[in-house]
DNA sequence: CGTAGTTTGTGCGTTGGCGTACATACGGCG
DNA sequence: CGCCGTATGTACGCCAACGCACAAACTACG
């Protein structure tokens, strides 16, 4: 059973039609897309440039549960998440996943393309409903040949995106569900600047790579301790120091080297 | 006991000088710096611009145990390794290391200066003594700039090594220490192409991240059903159809990557 | 307001790997 | 040749997480 369920989750990921109305509807408008919601590559780009920029970018509304790229799947868009949160999965053995990364408003999806590859090894799938720009694959290629800021920028996420897979692979291997959890909390709300938000624990199983159960334990102690408050599909952080002294020490080393 | 072992290896991971001394010396001549050893990416360098850029290179030995970089040292060089092979490992809590990914001809060490970074996030571990060609980092920089071919080929070494860092963190999730022990000999037989080579399980069991006696159950049973051979510091690939079955499936994903 | 579907909780037995300790075997060096 | 350091093998209790099954609680919708 629990089996069937990591199946249909790997091959269609999406959560129920009524879990996805709820999530954030209220995130997805267009009307924040300026300001410090702005997108952090995008903000590196000189505003002379922008303005031209500005006609290839289309703002989208994400919605919980969306896949924008599958393993292997031709990239012909790339995002830039604003207030919206990408999960970033491998694939193995045709029914497991496991998030490797997660990109906000300081990267972008469909990074392989900067790197010459039109396509991702991942899939993308959208944890943290909300807004974000996209561009044409043709378009987005033009503007990095034109602008080296936006080179630089990219560049720079590479780095913190691979540094951030790399710690994930070594806190998977070493620390307990209930650390790695608390950690996926942490970097969840950073990223969304949020203190609570709607998942559930089936949901988070997949991110973690372990069963439901295993997150039904982990996150009742977390409760049981008064870090954080759940029920029923939502999540909330009530005592952010203590989660991050209950979180494994992989949250402060990668959330350090963000510059 | 085991805990002070690794101890020793998280902060001076050389090998014994004896052990040092035999790995593979012939290997490291500068003889077979040419033809078909040669680095990939200095490879896409066309045989026009290389001749400058040859003045820049300087071949070097390297040897087993030695340490490249830790993280966050400076990146001074970078290296071109041609019949040698580094790891890249992650530490976690000051005393745990795990291999997250490993370069040989195919690629480059010290890439997150491509990427505009001056440190890198892994400590770079040479596991295989071989010949390597390197650089000052400020001639790799300029050669970056004059050349589209090296950018070219950087950046699809830097999207290989993101996705074998991602499948390797999803295998080290989802699959049992044996199969993680084929496909790692799997790996690194392609990159020395050589079958056998000399590891104690003690090292390999620092690449896994798993103990040392982890190792020793998993290799005995790859003896007991012929796949490989080993004694006292060396290991020999017998049959390689036969540990490819007995390896997960990333190593063909991983390796099918190749281009 | 009740029922169906979803989400969370509990309870098994099983297992792969951990930490530790100690025993054996090999091999280079004096 | 014999010794000593290194490498490998074996053993034991322990535990986190596994797979599975089913119970309980909540919510939305008819």
């Amino acid at each position: 059973m629990t089996e069937s369920l990591r199946n249909r989750l790997a091959l269609a990921p999406a959560a129920s039609a009524t879990a996805r109305a709820k999530l954030e509807p209220e995130r997805a408008g267009p009307a924040e897309r300026e300001g410090s919601n702005e997108n952090v590559l995008l903000a590196a780009i000189p505003r002379k440039q922008y303005r031209g920029l500005f006609a290839r970018l289309e703002p989208v509304a994400l919605t919980f549960g969306e896949v924008l790229f599958q393993p292997g799947d031709a990239i012909r868009h790339v995002y830039f998440p604003e207030t919206s949160l990408v999960s970033l999965l491998t694939l193995v053995d045709h029914h497991l996943a496991l998030e490797v990364g997660m990109v906000g408003r300081e990267g972008m999806v469909g990074l392989p393309l900067a790197l010459g590859v039109a396509a991702s090894p991942f899939r993308a799938l959208v944890q943290g409903a909300g807004a974000a720009m996209r561009m044409k694959s043709a378009h987005f290629l033009a503007e990095m040949r034109q602008s080296p800021q936006l080179q630089a920028a990219v560049c720079l996420h590479t780095y913190n995106l691979m540094a951030q897979v790399a710690q994930t692979a070594a806190c998977n291997r070493f620390h307990v569900v209930q650390e790695r959890l608390a950690r996926w909390l942490l970097m969840t709300g950073d990223r969304v600047r949020s203190n609570d938000f709607r998942l559930t624990q089936e949901f988070l199983s997949h991110m973690l790579g372990v069963r439901r159960v295993g997150v039904t334990m982990a996150a009742g102690e977390l409760q049981k301790r008064k870090l954080i408050q759940y029920s029923r599909g939502s999540i909330r952080i009530i005592d952010r120091h203590g989660l991050e002294a209950a979180s494994c020490s992989c949250y402060e080393v990668v959330s350090s080297r963000r510059c």
